[in-house]
DNA sequence: CTGAAAGCGCTAACAC
DNA sequence: GTGTTAGCGCTTTCAG
């Protein structure tokens, strides 16, 4: 910047007038231009940003970005981000813990602008009061803004839809180990609304997927109480906590030579599509991804600017039913 | 820091030693320890940046994450940096080349340490060259290395499976327009194949799936065409340049009740889970898309460090068959 | 091993 | 409008 200003015969001052906008005289204007291109001078980000004490910055912590849901909302969170002149340092945490913490430290290194977290641990607990996050899915200090989806309508809905379609006997497949609150919504709304419609319902524990032997027995157990249900009772529906329990739950049934959806029928969670203009293979409660990314962003940005007094608001976005290929059509 | 330092009764440069790890007498260390517990200091990033000016910072240029393989790719990719003590800018370009300049630009005033790109556009040839880059499927500049699969090998495995299959005559379904290296040398190789094999084949535009009208018209020539096909020739096959164009392809003749893979099998390319644990839909010539990953960021941590002499390699990457539910078992 | 001081490149008063 | 200058918080000589 010095170069320039020499080069142009003016002040460095007058070079960072220039640069951020601000009045400066048309042919002095015209000069530092051919300075700056004549020198290929780009301004230090850094250098900026201990001066101002500002940053671009913002953290975005997730689990992962490896699965329909996440990769739907990583790319609209960094459609908004950048459309607002952020940049998105993407920290993939796995569920680590330590790995979530290294990123809270991280970001306070950087100085970041802010932080968007989806973390099922307390990670919130250990940010900063001062610095400006919003978290999704999930927060339990009650000190920072949370976007969600309305889970436990979403748990009616597909109680709802079963009821529509003649079931009369249910499963819930969810986690009941690391129970937390969205998980919890969603049960409950199936249940309360199973309880409501008269559907008789039952509730199966799904490990953790990345297990693969506990998994297999999950589902081997699930086939079984299947074909139990079915003698029993009249028609089956499944009720899976997430899209990829759901598809799971599919392929097993596909194996076990029952037929989805004329003998059993699977609604999952999430809905997400693989790409942007395909079709759903199983049927799903659909989270409003773009719009959770959308009013995340916007709170987020508001807490940067300023304007808005951390009032820790609870942001519920409505979700919906889509057909897909596991439920039968009405 | 000075605050650290006076509280410590020592001077910054101590404190700056001890953050950094160098040789400091224990009494001391426990003392500067301690004050910045107390105080709450993290470092500066910034400062420390300008001062050094190095960075810590990737650009990671892509055109979109919302697609199996790209959020497998960029899953890989943020672990393999984060492993190596980089954070990771997520830039989603959706092949616009105005966004992808501007992600170069932010790039450059950040001072970043590097950057891994995705782009079918000319991008490369705007980076400086004193930028560590490393490019991944396509780099026309030759300046800088490449990371990619396999692509014409690809092309040749699609049309040998194809023929274990007693497939004789084949469709490739690839776009002709926009042409560009990778897709060039899948369909090379694919016709390569057909030919040292006598499979007799044909071509065929795919325009982009966001156009719904085109791509429609083009389903529907598709269908047309192996209807003809079918009375014609014997065993048909469909090689597609992507997994997302084989689903929509599948989706189509399931429409048209033409049964895959009894009447017609398909191959795609990509072959990446939408989850880490799932089942492949369509059959597919899989991209070892963690071996990708891997190169690229090792590649680029060599330039960084400046231990590699910008030979810009190009690294090929093997790709393999992975069966799905569009071929025949053998 | 530790302290004093220079300076990275920029912005923001303030004076002209 | 423009120039001068202080200083953001750190690292890094260079003395001691």
């Amino acid at each position: 910047m010095k170069d320039v200003a020499k080069d142009a015969n003016v002040s460095v001052a007058t070079v960072s007038n220039y640069i951020n906008g601000k009045k400066v005289r048309p042919e002095v204007e015209e000069q530092v231009r051919q300075s700056i291109e004549k020198l290929h001078y780009v301004r230090n980000a850094a250098a900026r940003a201990l001066k101002t004490s500002e940053s671009k910055y913002v953290v975005f912590v997730l689990p992962t970005v490896w699965s329909p849901f996440f990769s739907e909302l990583t790319f609209w969170v960094q459609q908004y981000l950048n459309d607002m002149g952020y940049k998105l340092i993407l920290s993939v945490s796995e569920n680590n813990y330590s790995k979530e913490k290294s990123y809270v430290k991280m970001a306070e290194e950087q100085r970041v602008a802010g932080i968007i977290s989806i973390s099922y641990s307390d990670l919130n607990s250990h940010v900063p009061a001062n610095i400006p996050l919003v978290s999704i899915e999930k927060d339990d200090t009650g000190m920072f803004p949370l976007v969600t989806s309305n889970n436990y309508d979403g748990g009616k809905i597909a109680a709802s839809e079963f009821h529509k379609r003649g079931v009369t006997s249910a499963i819930y497949a969810g986690t009941l180990h690391e129970e937390f609150s969205p998980m919890i919504a969603r049960k409950s709304g199936f249940i309360d609304q199973c309880n409501n419609l008269g559907i008789h319902y039952s509730i199966l524990d799904v490990p953790s997927s990345k297990n693969t032997e506990d998994f297999h027995k999950f589902l081997n157990q699930l086939s079984e109480s299947v074909k139990d249900k079915e003698a029993d009772f009249g028609k089956l529906g499944i009720f899976a906590y997430s899209d990829e329990v759901a598809i799971h739950i599919k392929e097993k049934l596909d194996e076990e030579k029952i037929k989805v959806p004329e003998q059993v029928q699977i609604i999952g969670f999430d809905g997400s599509k693989i790409y942007p203009n395909t079709k759903l293979t199983v049927s799903s409660i659909r989270q409003d991804v773009q719009q959770i990314a959308n009013k995340a962003t916007e709170i987020l940005d508001k807490q940067i600017k300023g304007n808005s007094e951390r009032e820790a608001s609870r942001i519920m976005v409505p979700v919906n039913f889509q057909q897909g290929l596991t439920t039968t059509s009405i």
